[in-house]
DNA sequence: TATTGGTGTGCAATCGTTTGTACAGGTTAT
DNA sequence: ATAACCTGTACAAACGATTGCACACCAATA
C-alpha cells in the first residue's frame, strides 16, 4: 500500500478479480455483473478507496483546474470578480489554480508560466498594468490551453474577453455632472500604460465635447494610483484661478486620497466641488466622503461571464475538432451609474 | 503528436535513440555522452518540447500545488495573508489552489473536497465560522495530507497552527484604554461561535478585572457582525443610563459600522467615545474616524508564517520515515498596538 | 590473453487508471 | 445441430516520464 490508502489494483487482488472489472465496476458499467459490482463496491468502501485522479487527469489530460491571474486579490473589484468566476467555477467542478501578478510584468510572466508547468486546462486572467508584450500568454497556444481576459483586456486583439465599456461610461459620466449644473469637470485620469486610461480620456473628451466645449488640458490631471500621486494632481487642480466645480477620479481608490486631500485643504466636498468616480468599492459606504456619482462595473458578474465563456471553450476543445477554428468570443457587460443618496 | 506538442517518445524517434536516453539527457544524466546530450537538448528545443507534467506529478506523486481556503478573500485580512501566502509558496515552487468557505460549513466542506479530490501536496485553512467538526479535515491524513491552520484555529487541539494571541491583546487594549482615562469601557464581541469571540471576551473581562473593577454585562455586546446587527448592539451601548466613553469593536468591519451609527445618534465621536478596534484594515486611513487604538495581525507575516511551516512539513514527509510522529508545530505570532495620531 | 573498469546506451518496469479487444460459457434462433 | 448472440470477465496497451539494471564497446591493467 502505497499512502495508507488503498488503489484499485488491490481491491482487485483483495477480490480475485482483474483490476478492469474493478475498474468498471466502480464506474456503473453495464457489462459488469450486478453481483460483482456490489461487491467490489463494499470492499471499496471498507477499504476507503479514493480514485488517484492525479493517475487520471494524467491519462485522461485534463485535470479540470484553472488558472486565474489578477494584478491585486486586495483590490475590491478583483476579490469580487474572483467571487463570481468560483462560483462558476464549482457549479462546474473546476478547482482555481490563483497568482497575482502585483502589476508587474515580470511576476505576470512567472505566476502564468508556474500555470503552464502545472498544465492548467484554461486561464482566466487581468492582465497587469506594465503588460505590453502577449508572448508569455501566446505560448499557451502551443499547449492548447484557452485564455479569457477580463477587465483589463488587451486593446485591439482579437482573443477571448469580457469587459466594461469605459468610454462610454465615461461619456454618460461627464454628461451626468453637467446635468447637475456643473461647468468645470476636471479629470484624474490613472496611468498611460493602462488602456482603460486612454478609454476614459476619450470618453472624456467626448462627453466635454458634446456640450460644445473645449477640452481644457489643465482640467486633466494624472496619477500612478498613489498616494502621493494623486495629492499632487489634486495641488495642480486646486491651484488653477479657475477651479473645477467637479473631479471624476480614476477610481474609487483615487477618489479617496483626491477627496481626503481636498477636505484637508477646506474645501467643500460635494458643494464647492463634486466628486465622481470609478468603481462603487464596497467600503464607500463608510467612507467619510463618498463619490456621488460612481460607475458599477459588476465584478462578480464579469467574473462569472468570463469563468462561463472558458467553460464552454473548454468543453468545444473536448469534441474532436469540428474543423474551423474556434471563434473568438467578445462580452461587453453593462456598466451602471449609481448616485450616492445625498 | 498529442497536442501539438512533442513528448519525449517523439524525440526519441527523431534521434534513433530511446527514450531513456533522452530523458536522461535532458536532465544532464552523467552516464550520457556530450554530443548526445547536446543533440537531444537541440531537438528539444527545436520541436518546442514541454515535460508533461501531469505525467511527473503522477509518478512522483507530487504536484508542487498546495490548496488554500480562507473564509472571505475580500476580507483585507485574508487577502494579506494570501500575499504573505503566496510569495512564500512562490520561492518554494508551489501553486495556490484556492478556495473560499463564506463562513459556511457546507462550503468549507465542498472545497475541502475539491482539494482532496486534486490531490493537493498540503493545505493552509483559516476555518469557517460555522465549523465545529473536524472530520472533514481529518479525512486528509488518510491521504497523507498535512495540514496547518492560521488565524481562525481549532481551540484546544492538537495541530500545526499559526495564530495571534487575541486574549493578550485584549487584555493590553483594555489597558490602555483605562490609561488614557476612560472609566467606561465597552465591547462590542463577534459571534460566539468564533473561538476568537471567547478569546477577546476573556481578555476584555481580564484587563477590566486587572483594574478592580466588576464585569458589566451591560457593557458587553454581541454582533453577528452584519451592519444591522452591529447598529443594534450600539443601541442598546447609548441607551444606557450610564453611557460607555470607550468602545471596542471585534473588528475593523464592526467599528465602521459602529461609528457610522454613533456619528448618525450625534456622538462625539472620539471625544465623548473613544473607539477602538481589531485588525487594522487598510482602508482606514480613509474613513471618517478610524479606530484611535487597532491591534495589528499582521496577517502578511501570519500567511508567511503558515506557508513557511506546512513546506518544512513537506519537506520532512518526503524524507523516509524517520520513525516517531511527526511533531505538532505552533506559533503564536506577536501583535501590535497601533495608536493612530490623533 | 584474460580480467577489470569505465563509458554510453537500451530494455523494461513502474506509477494508477481507463478502455479496446478477446474469450469463455450460456442461451436463443434457424 | 450449428450459427448467432448475450453476458461477464480478463488481458494488455496506453497515457509520459523516470530509473534500476543489463549489455556492449573500448582501454588499461595484470
Amino acid at each position: 500500500m502505497n499512502d495508507g490508502i488503498p488503489t484499485i489494483k488491490e481491491i482487485a487482488k483483495t477480490l480475485n478479480v482483474s483490476v478492469s472489472t474493478v475498474s468498471r465496476a466502480l464506474s456503473d458499467h453495464p457489462r459488469i455483473g450486478i453481483k460483482t459490482k456490489e461487491a467490489v463496491k463494499k470492499i471499496a468502501a471498507e477499504m476507503g478507496y479514493e480514485p488517484n485522479t492525479k493517475a487520471i487527469f494524467f491519462k485522461q489530460q485534463k485535470s479540470f483546474v484553472v488558472g486565474v491571474i489578477v494584478p491585486h486579490i486586495s483590490e475590491d473589484f478583483f476579490s469580487r470578480s474572483i467571487n463570481g468566476i468560483e462560483d462558476m467555477a464549482m457549479q462546474h467542478g473546476y478547482t482555481i489554480l490563483f497568482g497575482q501578478s502585483h502589476d508587474s510584468f515580470e511576476k505576470e510572466k512567472q505566476v502564468l508560466n508556474a500555470m503552464k508547468r502545472q498544465r492548467v486546462d484554461g486561464l482566466l486572467i487581468s492582465l497587469s498594468k506594465e503588460t505590453d508584450s502577449y508572448d508569455h500568454i501566446n505560448a499557451l497556444d502551443k499547449l492548447n490551453i484557452p485564455v479569457v481576459y477580463f477587465d483589463r483586456v488587451p486593446s485591439g486583439k482579437k482573443v477571448n474577453k469580457v469587459y466594461c465599456n469605459l468610454y462610454n461610461s465615461m461619456v454618460q459620466m461627464v454628461d451626468i455632472l453637467f446635468k447637475k449644473g456643473r461647468k468645470r469637470v476636471a479629470f484624474i485620469n490613472g496611468p498611460s500604460e493602462l488602456s482603460a486610461s486612454k478609454e476614459r480620456f476619450d470618453g472624456y473628451v467626448k462627453g466635454v465635447s458634446r456640450r460644445k466645449l473645449k477640452v481644457d488640458m489643465q482640467m486633466v490631471e494624472q496619477t500612478d494610483l498613489s498616494d502621493k500621486s494623486t495629492c499632487d494632481a489634486m495641488e495642480s487642480l486646486l491651484s488653477l484661478k479657475k477651479r473645477p466645480d467637479a473631479i471624476i477620479s480614476f477610481n474609487d481608490y483615487v477618489h479617496l486620497d483626491a477627496v481626503k486631500y481636498a477636505t484637508h485643504k477646506g474645501v467643500k466636498v460635494n458643494d464647492e466641488i463634486i466628486f465622481a468616480s470609478f468603481a462603487n468599492i464596497s467600503i464607500n459606504k463608510h467612507a467619510a466622503f463618498p463619490p456621488v456619482v460612481s460607475i458599477d462595473q459588476f465584478p462578480y458578474k464579469q467574473g462569472k461571464l468570463a469563468m462561463e465563456m472558458l467553460i464552454s471553450l473548454l468543453d468545444s476543445n473536448a469534441e474532436p475538432d469540428t474543423g474551423n477554428k474556434t471563434p473568438v468570443n467578445s462580452i461587453e457587460v453593462p456598466f451602471a451609474i449609481v448616485s450616492q443618496p445625498k
